[in-house]
RNA sequence: GCGCCCAUAGCUCAGCUGGAUAGAGCAUUGGUUUGCGGUACCAAAGGUCGCAGGUUCGACUCCUGCUGGGCGCACCA
């Protein structure tokens, strides 16, 4: 819709211009402040140059008017137009607001590692990323979804050893060695406990078996983790494995040193990462020959960036912030553009239930769980309570207030507004069908402005994904809803002589809800 | 000490590439019904946009300094 109003403006408008919408709405849907910009040049006031400029919107069908007010060109649409571009909407339905956006996207996110489930803060940037990838999917972006699995390294035979440790503890006399550090978890004797019955009792006698014990847990990790995934409806295009990856070393590693990126110091092998605004010069390889995490992130990213991808999106932990600069730093000595990398963070999350701190899992050794979360408030509650906030802002929650059924809770007074829909139109006795054909004609005030507001869903999403702040769809979906039940409270709908009318916004509004909620991965209700 | 992020109403947060009188929700207070679901709506009240400068016709927005908070500064992932 925005794009039609900047392509019948540019008809007459050489200049570039801001197009916003105004404050106070009872100026019109758009306006410009382009006057003021001109004023310099064309040395004349801006409220002359705005009325001079609105002459030549006056034959424009798209618009009622197009009025100057104190500078600003304000701009009305007319019924004729939102009439042709609502009917469009409702008969996309879920198709309503999509693009044809043509860049190629790699997006990794979550890649938490498989030494436990999946506790909440994963779950947040699994979430985001999710939503993200929806988004963009249905502007048109050709999004492919990844996790990295860290199968490799020292927390994998921590992950072994604790399994070890745990079964010695229950099931031998061993005297057991606790270590300083390993996993504490009850799920990790829950494994003991599988890995009795998979190979028997002596595995837990013999050190050698670790190996063995990890590769396994890892696995069992890995399928708990997808089906905490699955718990809310997230699955991957493809999933990498670090270990697979270290075939590759050699490879990156010759790139490397021929773009000078790394050098020998110590008996190790350091990236020159200080060169890149890092701070400091990063360990690749250490003197016992055994490559880092970050040696794994280079292959990484010198894979993705073999796969030829316009744009790479990682969301990650907020704390590992600090690992942005290295990580472009080994792209560019890859010879890739680094800029075409971009880290979303993910911050903190802290719950609440009743006021008090939410009460961490002992199974998961002291975290909350993501599975816990969602049986008690829904896959729905918390998509919708994740996406309420920008990705990098501390978010704190309520898990009671999310239980609530009254306008206290967003999720559910959207839904409501959807399902209050449907309600009309099984009271009016018609199908969407019915009314879509209908004409508008001398629309109220509020019903023009309630009918933009839903059509504005497509110029939400861009925004919403271009800036990667997604609590810009909650917003408006709840602002959306909001103006529905005024409206509701103010128009008497079935009965009345504007019956078909009313419906056909209504259906409006309730497609716009249908597919914002959809993107979020929440399925609208028809009946609460 | 260095780096990154943050600071807007009592609370949780919006504020678009600088633009019209700084906005929502929650909480508080007072209203609305012979009703298409009141599980809703309306209204009141609530602000020196952390502080001080600068750029600009115009700054919550950009720049500099300061104050206060969070995070990071591994040859762990």
């Amino acid at each position: 819709m925005k794009k039609s109003v900047i392509d019948t403006i540019k008809k007459h408008i050489e200049n570039d211009f801001v197009l916003e919408k105004p404050k106070d709405n009872s100026f019109g849907h758009y306006a410009t402040p382009l006057a003021f910009s001109l004023a310099k040049s064309l040395r004349k006031s801006p409220m002359i140059i705005a009325d001079e400029l609105c002459l030549k919107f006056a034959d424009e069908v798209i618009f009622e008017s197009a009025t100057a007010i104190k500078g600003y060109i304000n701009f009305k649409l007319s019924d004729d137009f939102l009439n042709i571009k609502a009917t469009d909407a409702i008969e996309a339905n879920l198709d309503f607001a999509k693009g044809q956006k043509e860049q190629t996207i790699l997006l990794e996110f979550v890649s938490a590692n498989p030494t436990g489930p999946m506790h909440i803060g994963h779950a947040r940037g699994a979430v985001f990323g999710d939503t993200l990838a929806n988004i963009g999917k249905h502007l048109g972006y050709q999004i492919t979804t990844e996790y990295y699995v860290n199968d490799a390294g020292s927390q994998i035979e921590m992950l072994g050893l604790s399994i070890l440790l745990a079964g010695q503890d229950r099931y031998t006399e061993i005297d057991v060695k606790w270590p300083d550090e390993f996993y504490r978890g009850e799920y990790v004797y829950d494994l003991a406990d599988d890995a009795k019955e998979a190979f028997g009792i002596e595995i837990f006698s013999d050190e050698n078996s670790i190996p063995k014990l990890s590769t396994w847990g890892k696995d069992k990790m890995m399928d708990l983790i997808r089906a905490n995934l699955a718990m809310a409806d997230i699955a991957f295009d493809s999933f990498v494995s670090e270990k697979t990856l270290f075939e590759k070393w050699d490879a990156s590693y010759e790139k490397l040193k021929s773009e000078d990126g790394v050098y020998e110091k110590e008996g190790k092998v350091w990236l020159k990462s200080s060169e890149k605004s890092d701070e400091k010069d990063r360990v690749v390889v250490r003197e016992d020959g055994r490559p880092t995490y970050l040696a794994g992130d280079i292959i990484y990213h010198d894979d993705k960036f073999q796969r030829r991808y316009d744009h790479y999106i990682n969301i990650w932990g907020a704390d590992h912030h600090g690992y942005i600069a290295r990580v472009k730093a080994a792209i560019s000595y890859l010879g890739y553009e680094s800029d075409k990398l971009e880290v979303i963070l993910s911050q903190m999350v802290a719950l609440l239930k009743g006021g008090e701190p939410y009460k961490m899992s002992k199974r998961a050794g002291n975290f909350i769980l993501m599975s816990d979360v969602i049986d008690e408030i829904g896959s729905d509650a918390l998509r919708f309570v994740f996406l309420t906030k920008k990705s990098d802002t501390h978010l704190e929650f309520d898990v009671d207030l999310l239980k609530q059924q009254d306008s206290s809770n967003p999720i559910y007074y959207i839904n409501y507004a959807h399902a209050r829909i449907n309600q009309i139109f099984q009271k009016s006795g018609k199908s969407v069908e019915d009314v879509v054909g209908v004409h508008f004609n001398n629309l109220d005030e509020d019903s023009r402005n309630l009918l933009f507001s839903a059509l504005l869903l497509h110029e939400v999403l861009e925004d919403a994904f271009e800036s990667r702040q997604l609590q810009k769809l909650t917003e408006y979906l709840r602002n959306l809803a909001a103006s529905y039940h005024q409206f509701y409270n103010k128009h008497k709908i079935v009965g009345s002589v504007d019956e078909d009318q009313l419906l056909k916004l209504s259906a409006m509004v309730a497609t716009s809800i249908r597919v914002g909620l959809s993107l979020m991965g929440i399925t609208a209700k028809s009946k609460m």
